[in-house]
DNA sequence: TAGATTGTTAATCGATTAACAATC
DNA sequence: TAGATTGTTAATCGATTAACAATC
């Protein structure tokens, strides 16, 4: 058990090795160097060697990386040798796609509710669970011992549904709501931005453009 | 036009700002300081200052920016003055909610066609329109100039899907897959990766859950 | 022992932040 | 002119990378 401070773009680099070694074993690779994993990851075998080295020494010199023994390690260190239970609030299309996606279930995360602030749909099926008020929040959140809320509401509801959230004992937070979420110290929020993400393509985009356009001039000047 | 390079990580706040810049509108809020503005988007106004210095020199000293203006030298920066025609590649739960999503069209996207590999659904209409053949992928791309591609087939085709892109003249691809793509030089590939950041979030929390245990067993001790 | 590969060191690079001179 | 706030400087911090000693 590491009690040393992991730096960020280490932990965000953690569910990659892992998913990396899972397709190693799905290959029945049991073992690997750091050459071959960063490769399988997409990063240089300097910076995963670095990243590795905060958790533990977990390869062998000379050898590599076993791969099972190297996956259950990660898997400890994030924390996903325990199961993880998750609410989606705001079941709209994109609340509808996560509640259905089986990258969560499959990788230690269990949707245990939906919940949408229209009571019309609630009872709807949504794979395979009720769609339910809002006021339930609460009592779900005990229940279950959520601890990861993921909001997939419209932007203007995103803040009040946080808010409660975090007043229910949540204390880590998904945010698909085009909007900063403002929280207390000690919660942790991500935020999944769609269209901030197609900006910055288009940013670089327009750059590339520009920059042939640019070569055109000079080729004809 | 600014020919020198913007920092990466100022290009990834850009998004952010004009949104902040654009509630602020809606407020009918036609000036702002660096702190207000700063405040908005959830960064320390140094920050926000030195992030639009690399653009320019758009604010009045003793004054402030107005709103306005900042916003459109902004969206001039990442490119959003003109319309970027996208195209969706795998409509599963996740391609029909990013087809639907109307914080892409609103923010100068333009989803032009939707292409799925199983043509039994070729035809059946998704936001108002006909899921198409992925053979007809470069017709379209040169048709609509298109620029952007976003991925949100299974991880297994993704690989192929993003290589059939680039051929086509794509060089720029958003990825919803779970698996890294590799690509040619002059190619930007952004990876939005939901599951990662569950376990990102999860790596927090148990660390939380480690420390609150820690401080009992002191307490007790 | 020789070859291979890890884990770590140290140098470099990029991002953040506080402080303040410039200037409205 | 006095007060306010930008744009920039410089210091600090964190992340990346190459190189290599440790060691299997």
């Amino acid at each position: 058990m590491s009690h040393s401070r992991i730096p960020e773009a280490t932990v965000a680099r953690l569910p990659v090795y892992l998913r990396a070694l899972n397709s190693l074993l799905d290959a029945k690779i049991s073992s690997c160097s750091s050459e071959e994993l960063a490769a399988s990851a997409g990063v240089n075998s300097a910076k995963l060697r670095k990243d590795l080295s905060y958790l533990g020494s977990y390869g062998t010199r000379g050898v590599g990386y076993d791969v099972e023994y190297l996956r259950y390690q990660i898997s400890r260190e994030i924390g996903l040798t325990q199961d993880w239970p998750v609410v989606i609030v705001g079941i709209g299309n994109l609340g509808h796609a996560l509640a259905n996606y089986s990258g969560f279930t499959s990788r230690g995360f269990r949707t245990v509710a939906l919940l949408d602030a229209d009571s019309n749909r609630h009872g709807e099926l949504v794979a395979g669970l009720k769609i339910r008020g809002f006021n339930e929040l609460s009592a779900i959140v005990h229940e279950h011992g959520v601890a990861i809320g993921v909001i997939a509401t419209p932007a203007a509801a995103a803040q009040s549904v946080c808010d409660r959230m975090i007043e229910a004992g949540i204390r880590s937070v998904l945010n698909f709501a085009p909007t900063v979420l403002s929280v207390p110290d000690g919660v942790d929020v991500r935020k999944v931005d769609l269209s901030s993400e197609l900006q910055i393509l288009a940013y670089h985009e327009q750059r590339k453009a520009g920059l042939a356009a640019a070569e055109g001039t000079e080729e004809s000047a």
